[in-house]
This record gives C-alpha cells, structure tokens and sequence, in this order.
DNA sequence: CTCGCCTTCATACGCTGGTATAGGTGGGCC
DNA sequence: GGCCCACCTATACCAGCGTATGAAGGCGAG
C-alpha cells in the first residue's frame, strides 16, 4: 500500500478529447469544456488521434458516431479491443436505437443524440470522469505491478501460480520436485520484488496479475 | 470449495419471464421460447409476477417497456433498488433512444423495438442465460455463506471485520483488550461455522459477507 | 435454580511461513 | 578462465496460526 504510486490525490487533470468531423461543432462543444475548466484536445477524425496516441492520464472520448473513415463505433471496437478502454459519450445527428444499443453495449457510459442540451453533455462528461478516476489509478498499479513483475525469474513465476491456487510451501516444493526450503527461496524474493509489504498483500498482488 | 451448493452441472433449467400487456404478442413470444425447448412463465402486468415472486431459478425476463400500470423501466428500477436483478429484455413498439440509452444504462442486456426477429430475440435471450447461470450460481453461494453466517455470535462477527481488515490475531485482542488466545478461540469457531477450508478460503468467504 | 450459551483466559504442542547464514551447481558472457 | 546469475540445498531460529485441555464468570430460558 505505502509504494510510489499516485493516489486520488495526486491524480493529473482529466482531459475531454473530442472527435467530430463538424468543425464548428467541435469547436463549440471545446469551448463549452474549456468553460468549466477542462482541459480539451479535439481532432477532427480517428486516426490523427490514434496517431498521438492515448495519453497517459485521466480522460473521456467524446465522440461522433458518424465520421468519414473510421466511425465511432469502430474505433470504440478497437479500443476494446486493445484494452485501452477510456469512457465514450457518443453524439450523433443520426441516432437509432439499435445503433445507441450497441454502443451501450459495448460499455459506453452515454449516447447522446444531436441536439442535446449543454447541461446533457457536461452531465455526462462528469459521469465518465468520476468512473475514470478510478479506471485510471486500478490502471496506473496494475501497469507498475507488471512493471515490478516483469524481473521475476522464470522459477518465481512458477511458484507463484502455485501460490495463487492456494497450495502450501510443501505441496509447491512436491509439485515441483524440489526442497522446500527452496520454495521459500523463490517466494521471498518475488515477495520483494513485488515490493510487497505483508502476506495478505502479496497474494493480493499475485492474484492481480492473472497468471495464466 | 467442496460444500453442498450447487455447480453449474446441477442447476435447475432456467425460466424465462414474459411479462407483456398484449394478450397476442405474449403468447406468441411464449411459444417461440417454448419451441426451443426452454420454460416459460407470462403474465400481463408486473404486479402478478410480483407477487408471484422472483423464482428461485435461473431466469431472464422478457419486458415490454410500455405497460398500464407499472412500466418495464420501473419494473427495472424497482428490481435493482432491491438488489434482485435477473437480466432483462426489453421489447417495445414505441421506442425512442432516451429510453433504450436509460434501460441499457440501468443494466439491461437488450433493448428490442417491436418489430424484432424472432432469432433477435433468442440470441438476446441466449445472452441473457449465459450471464445468468454464473450470476445466478454467485447469488446461490452467497446467500448459502449468509445463511451460514447468521449463526455466529456477535463477538464473532467482531473479530470477523479485524480480520477483514487485515489484522493479526495479536492486534485485534489488543484492539478488543482481550488475550490472543480468545482472539484466536472466536476465530477458529467462525472458521468452523462459516465451513471454511483453508486459511485463504476463510479470509475469501470474510471478504465476500462485507462485514460493515 | 439449573442448564446452556457466550465470553474470557492459561499452558502447551505442532505446523507453516519467513529470515539468516553458508554453501554447491551449471550456463552464458567478456 | 573468471564472473555473474539463476537455481538448488542445508541448518537453525523466530513468529504467527491453530488446536487440545482445562477452567472460570455472566446471563437468560425453561
């Protein structure tokens, strides 16, 4: 609990980053952010977006459901698709139901048809900021624990896949054909490595990572 | 892991819900589901269905969201503020994107406008019972462990939250101003009563009650 | 009042986990 | 060859957890 990871606290500033081929509109729904003081970056399609890439802080997409090239909704797959899964509000001028399902579906926290109300869209800015605030800090340790556990020998990794299935020193060291004494060898040094501070949080953090 | 409650093998075939005010359309649905073999139950208006009660099955519920009376979307409402929520379809003649947006929101599976296809409806039904079964199984194994859990004595269930929080038998009587040993004593009986395993199955099931 | 339940405590033993100390082996790299 | 690293092992010690045995006081129901 007491590493160098940035708490709630001490959290970088959201941004909204809009994606609307309308310049005009773009523009306007910039300025109505920028007016309650968030920062904003707006691109008028997919792919100069995806070409700056994700930015390494809290934020929430914007976006339009029909655009030239990429639409909406696909760059929404391709985002859930790569794991990086920012909050979307989708706005379009041409809304139908089965087209706002799917983008429910595939987890966008709101789909708003053209026109909407200002209060609309910064109520639902906010709801996507608050739900990313904790994406967003799950993500950070997450991403520093895999960093912690990318220097972990091949031969910790297997005891602690043994240790996430709840198995005893003992039945690790009979498993794998070695003394126990070196099962807790390899524990303890992953136990150190992963920066662990008590026995509850290791095998927290073990679970965390997923071993397959 | 190896107590009394039910796995996926032994659940009971689910049930699917219609609950729909148009005499015609309802037994039409019902008898779609029926060709295909699954079980079902309708009714003409939420109330009867209340009163009947949630079955103690897995089941989906086929919802039309315009109904005199209480309407799909409160049905919705009503079933989530208590905590029941076996998912839902929504079919609906009079669909509008608001609507769909708020039922999708509130966490439906689909939201079908009148007229749909009948393989629509069955693969939204088909999704519904896949997520149903694991969600159904979770239900199942927590109300066992709540059940197994009212019968542990007040002082239990204090030392419970301690050892929710991560304490060590030692800290928890100092926090009480009782010896270990009786710390340890509660404990061991919770352990008992609560059917736990192994140590790790023990600090689960403690975590899974939520003890405020 | 007696019985049963909840609570408290002491002593003592065994098992598990973790650490320290002190080694031995084999493979890749300069 | 020398060095580093991953891997393996042994002995010994300490702390925490769990259990067994034995014992005591309080308190409500029958």
């Amino acid at each position: 609990m007491a590493n160098a990871i940035p708490d709630d606290a001490s959290q970088p500033e959201p941004l909204v980053i809009v994606i609307d081929d309308d310049d005009d509109l773009r523009g306007a729904i910039a300025d109505l952010f920028l007016s309650v003081g968030l920062e904003v970056a707006s691109y008028g399609a997919a792919a100069p977006f995806l070409a700056t890439g994700i930015p390494n802080r809290p934020c929430c997409l914007v976006l339009d459901v029909r655009m030239p090239e990429e639409s909406g909704l696909e760059l929404q797959a391709r985002l859930k698709s790569e794991s990086r899964q920012p909050p979307i509000i989708f706005i379009t001028a041409h809304a139908d139901v089965p087209m706002s399902v799917r983008a429910m579906k595939q987890g966008a926290i709101n789909f708003l048809p053209k026109p909407f109300r200002d209060q609309d869209l910064l109520d639902a800015v906010w709801e996507a900021l608050r739900y990313e605030r904790e994406r967003w800090t799950r993500d950070q340790r997450l991403m520093e624990l895999r960093r912690l556990a990318s220097d972990l020998t091949p031969r910790e990794l297997e005891i602690l896949k043994a240790v996430d299935r709840g198995l005893l020193n003992k039945q690790i060291a009979h498993e794998l054909g070695i003394a126990e004494i070196t099962v807790k060898m390899h524990r303890s040094s992953a136990f150190r490595k992963l920066r662990a501070t008590t026995a509850s949080d290791f095998i927290r953090k073990v679970k965390m990572l997923e071993l397959a």
